[in-house]
Parts: C-alpha cells; structure tokens; sequence
DNA sequence: TTTGTAGAAAATATCGATTTTTTGCCGTTG
DNA sequence: CAACGGCAAAAAATCGATATTTTCTACAAA
C-alpha cells in the first residue's frame, strides 16, 4: 500500500517558493541586496541550498544574478509595468477565447466556483494586502483562461499575472493605500459562460487596461519602497 | 581607465550555458537522469555549483527536479513539440508585425546583415548538425522581430525558437539524416522590409507551419534516441 | 508466484570551512 | 582636487565531508 504520497520537496525548493512569495508580495524591496549571509538565517537554510533557490529563481527572472556579485531581487520600473500589461492583454485575452472555443463543462463549473468564492469573500481592511482575496482573485482569473488548451499559453499568463500582481501590491504598499476595484469580473463570467467571444474579450481586454492604468497611476506617482 | 569590461561569469553560470547547450542540442538524451557524481567530473564543477546551475536550468524549463530524486532533462513528447509550434506561430507572428510598425533603419539593417551571413554560409554536410549555421539561423530570426517593442514578446519568441529547434535537432540525429530546408526566408525579408505587414505575417506563418510540419512528421515516427 | 521487509549500496541534499573576488577605505601622487 | 594604487574587511563562490533519502537486492512468508 502507498502512502499518501505527499509531495516530497527539498529544502532548496522550499526556501525558493517563500523567497518567491516574498518577492512577489513586495516584502523584498525591488532591486533589494540578497546578502547569502544575511537571509541563510533567515531562512535557516545554508548556504549551497539557498544559493540553488536563488538560481532558480534567477531562471524565473524574479532575481537578476550578477558576476561574481551576488543576486539582487528583480528590479521594476515603468517600461517593464506597460510590458507587462500590454503582454498580458494579449496573451490573457488569446488564452479566454481559446478556452471558448474549447472550454467543456468542467470549464465552466471551475469559473462560477472561484467566481463565487471570490464575490463572497469579505476583504479585510485590517493589512493593505489580504492574502486570501489575492489568491481567490488569482484563481478566478486563471479559471477562466483554463480550457485554453495550451500549457505554455497558460503558463505564460499565469507568469505575467503574477508580475502584474507584484506591481499592483508594490504600488499599494508604497502608497500605504487600498487599490481601487473594479468589479466588473461578473460581466466577463457572463459573456464567457454564453460563448460569446467577442464580448468577453472586450471585457477582459477593458478589465486588464482599467486595473494596469491604475497600478500605473499609483506606481507613477510614487517610486516604490518597501521593506 | 576602465578595462574591457568582459563579462565575468562564475562558475555555475558556465556550466548552465554548457549544460543548456548540451541539452538544446540533443547531446543530452530527453529524460535522461542528471547524476551529480557523474556530470560534476565531466563538467570540471563540484556538487554546489553543479546544482545551483540545474536549478537555474529548472527554472527555465529545461530540466525537471523532482522531489529528493535529483534532475532529469526535460521530456519531449508529440504534444509539447505541437505546443511550441502552435505558440511560436501566435507570438512570433505577432513579434514580426509589430516589429514592421515600430522598426527603424537599424532593424532593417540587422535583418539584411543577418540574412546575408545565412545565405553565403555553405552548410557541412560532415556533421549531422551544423553549429555555425544554426547559430545564423537563429540570428536571422531573431534579428525579423528585434524590433517587436516588447523585452518579453521577444524572450518568450527566442525561448520557443530554442525548443522548436531542439525538437528540429533531436529529430534529425534520431534519423540520421538531414532536414529538408525550405528557404523560403528571403520572402519574408522582401515583404518585412517593404512593410507590407499582411504579405510577411502570412509567409512566417506558412514557413513556421512548414517547418513545423517536418519536424512533426520525423519525430512521430521515431522516437529520439541520442547520447 | 507474489508480497513484504530488512539491510546494504547508491544517490541526493545539506552543512561547515576554505578559497577567491569584490568592496570600501586611506594615504599617496600627479 | 581627482586619480591611482594598495591594504583590510566583507561578501561571494567553491570545495570536501557528512547526513539523509532513495533505490536495489536478497530473503522470508503468505
């Protein structure tokens, strides 16, 4: 008889996912110093696995590495926000009309799930960031895009959400100030629930500019500092 | 004064760039287990760096880490060859158009200086695979969508270039015998360089599906078998 | 024959120490 | 005063050895 089979992960690995949070969740600053001998402890983690997370990560592009100079968290700045957005229009919008077209009931049923647990979900306004709306939020999104019958597709979307993610939280914590909303993720459930494709990508396409020129707005106005 | 300013790299950042070569160019059999004992030798690298490098390879994809079992070199499979090419025609068509709106002389010139070095190369027909012209080639195509505006349209083009061309090569040495080459791309210089957007999306299309297609065909029917 | 298990062997993952390189400082020089 | 070295401190990169986990094999039991 089998165990349950828990996936097995090696420290380097786990290191490498909290480094990634980290990173992702603005509590490493852009462009930040990772001194190995400051963040191994940290981490209680030695040496050779934190520099394995590292390179990993450096694979991922969340850190740059440089010569004989250690790793840096990836930096950000303007240019590489409106890539972002202007990447993830394209692939995200790509990958919901694909899923229209090939989406099954599977498909559909996974959308209302997170889409509903994601509209009863309360946010807190105790921290400026709640985790748990951000990973409703990132579910949802990634629901819909998830018949798009391409891995690297999905793939490439979940990696650009996750920038655009990192950029919005940044923005939000530099400015010590909630992110405005917009609630228009039900339109987008609607219209691709009904298979109209050229109506949800309208709204997704609205949805992705509205959200990035804010994040713009706010990441303008204010260069980013955060522990 | 300062000096050259030659790049220094360290010692795991090489053997990536071998290792990544070794598996780009099927020298390195898909799937094949990555024993540390055995490849740190033959790289001339010790247990560390070795595995900071395979993780750095694992982030891009390139090798698979499993749980406490070490690295293997990423599979290939029917499925994912037809996933790089479907994605390599969405983005690398779109790479070129938006290159033809925002390229200056500079990208045109790169595209002409580029495709007179691959047409003058005369191809070995010694080796199964020759490294100068893949190295030409790869140029060529990169240098058609340098001017695409985004760092990331072009990174996710140059990375699906990679594995469209690994693919290429695995099928090749499994066969033992040359691809037919279809050197249609002085078509797509002529209407890239005339602007006509329309004319050159649709020959980069019908060349990519073309060469996609061979490679399809020789890879189902044998599968890869190299060292 | 299949199943299960214990122990040995092999391979992976991690630690601690050493080597190498960079960085910061300070006096010197043109 | 800027530029240039050279020293010392700090940090990065690597090595060698150890600890941990997996894999293999043999053998016993159902």
């Amino acid at each position: 008889m089998k165990l349950p089979d828990i996936e097995i992960r090696t420290g380097a690995q786990d290191v490498q996912r909290k480094l990634a949070a980290d990173i992702l969740f603005g509590r490493l600053r852009p462009g930040a110093k990772l001194k190995l001998a400051e963040i191994g402890p940290l981490y209680a983690i030695g040496m050779s696995p934190l520099r394995e997370a590292l390179a990993g990560l450096a694979g991922q592009g969340l850190v740059m590495q440089e010569g004989q100079r250690g790793f840096r968290v990836a930096d950000v700045s303007l240019a590489d926000l409106m890539d972002v957005i202007a990447m993830r229009t394209r692939l995200e919008v790509m990958a919901l009309e694909a899923s229209i077209d090939c989406g099954d009931v599977e498909w559909e049923a996974r959308i209302i799930a997170s889409f509903h647990k994601l509209s009863r979900h309360k946010r807190t306004q105790e921290h400026l960031i709640d985790e748990t709306w951000e990973d409703l939020h990132r579910s949802f999104h990634l629901s819909l895009i998830g018949a798009c019958g391409s891995p690297r597709l999905f793939t490439y979307c979940a990696g650009l959400l996750s920038q655009f993610d990192r950029y919005r939280r940044i923005a939000v914590l530099a400015r010590a100030q909630h992110a405005i909303l917009t609630p228009m993720d039900g339109k987008i459930v609607d219209a691709a629930l009904e298979r109209d494709k050229v109506t949800a990508a309208l709204r997704l396409r609205d949805h992705i500019a509205e959200s990035g020129q804010g994040v713009v707005e706010m990441f303008g106005e204010r260069m980013p500092r955060c522990a």
